[in-house]
DNA sequence: GTCCTGGCTA
DNA sequence: TAGCCGGGAC
C-alpha cells in the first residue's frame, strides 16, 4: 500500500485500460504480449478499419487476414492464432457471449482462460481485471523487477507466488488494482528499467541502504 | 543494438 | 532452461 500511495501521489490516475469495448480490451491484452502498446494501437486501428474487430470476424476470416492486420504488434502469426483461439473458446464455451463469460466466477473463468492456447497467467489476469473488473493483481516483469531490486522477494518465485503475496497485502479493490498495475508499468518504463535509474524515483526512499540489488 | 503491459515448445 | 516469435521506436 505504501508503494501504491507513493506512485499514485506522484503520477495520479493512469486511465487504463484504453479500450472501447470488452472485446477490444481482450484483443489488446493478447496483442500487447511482449510488445509496446503504441504498436498495439496501430494493430487495433487496422482491425477496426478492416471490420475485423468482432467475434464473428475473428471466427470467420482466415488467420492470414488477421495476421496481416495486426502486423505492427509483432509476432503476428502467433497472435493471429491466439485471437482465433480465444474467439473459438468464447463461442464454444459461452455461446459467443462475453456477458455470459463474465458472469462466471473469477476462479472458474481464470482456469478456463488459462486453458486457451496463448493466454498465460498475466494475460488472463489482465482480462479479468480490465475487461471483467475483477479484483485481481496482475503480475508482470516490472513488478518482479521492482520487488527484487528492493529486496522484497528472492526472485525465484512463481507467478502465482507473487500474485498471492501481493493480493494478500492489498485490498480487493478493482480501482486500486487497476491503477497499481498501470503505475508499476510506468515505473518500469521510467525508473526501474533494465539499468536502474533510482535518482528521482518515487520509491527511492524504499531502497535498501546499498542501493538496488540487481 | 536494445527494448517492448508473454507464452509455448523442445 | 533456452530458443523462438517480430515489427516499430529509440
Amino acid at each position: 500500500m505504501e508503494v501504491f500511495r507513493k506512485l499514485f501521489q506522484t503520477w495520479g490516475p493512469q486511465h487504463w485500460w484504453p479500450g472501447r469495448t470488452r472485446l477490444e480490451i481482450i484483443v489488446g491484452a493478447i496483442l500487447t504480449q511482449n510488445t509496446n502498446w503504441a504498436n498495439v494501437e496501430k494493430a487495433i486501428t487496422n482491425l477496426r478499419r478492416k471490420r475485423l474487430l468482432s467475434l464473428h470476424a475473428l471466427l470467420t476470416f482466415p488467420e492470414s487476414t488477421i495476421a496481416q492486420a495486426i502486423r505492427p504488434a509483432g509476432y503476428y502469426n502467433q497472435k493471429a492464432k491466439r485471437l482465433k483461439a480465444f474467439a473459438s473458446f468464447l463461442e464454444r464455451t459461452y455461446g459467443g457471449s462475453l456477458r455470459r463469460m463474465f458472469s462466471d466466477t473469477t476462479p472458474q473463468l481464470r482456469q478456463r482462460l488459462l486453458s486457451v492456447p496463448g493466454i498465460g497467467p498475466e494475460t488472463a489476469d489482465s482480462i479479468l481485471l480490465y475487461a471483467g473488473r475483477r479484483p485481481v493483481f496482475v503480475v508482470d516483469a516490472y513488478t518482479r523487477r521492482v520487488m527484487q531490486r528492493h529486496g522484497w522477494i528472492r526472485g525465484n518465485e512463481t507467478y502465482e507466488d507473487l500474485a498471492a503475496l501481493c493480493q494478500q497485502a492489498l485490498p480487493a479493490d478493482v480501482q486500486l488494482l487497476n491503477e497499481l498495475h498501470a503505475l508499476l508499468v510506468r515505473l518500469g518504463k521510467t525508473h526501474c528499467r533494465t539499468r536502474p535509474r533510482c535518482p528521482g524515483c518515487p520509491l527511492e526512499k524504499l531502497l535498501p541502504p546499498d542501493g538496488p540489488l540487481m
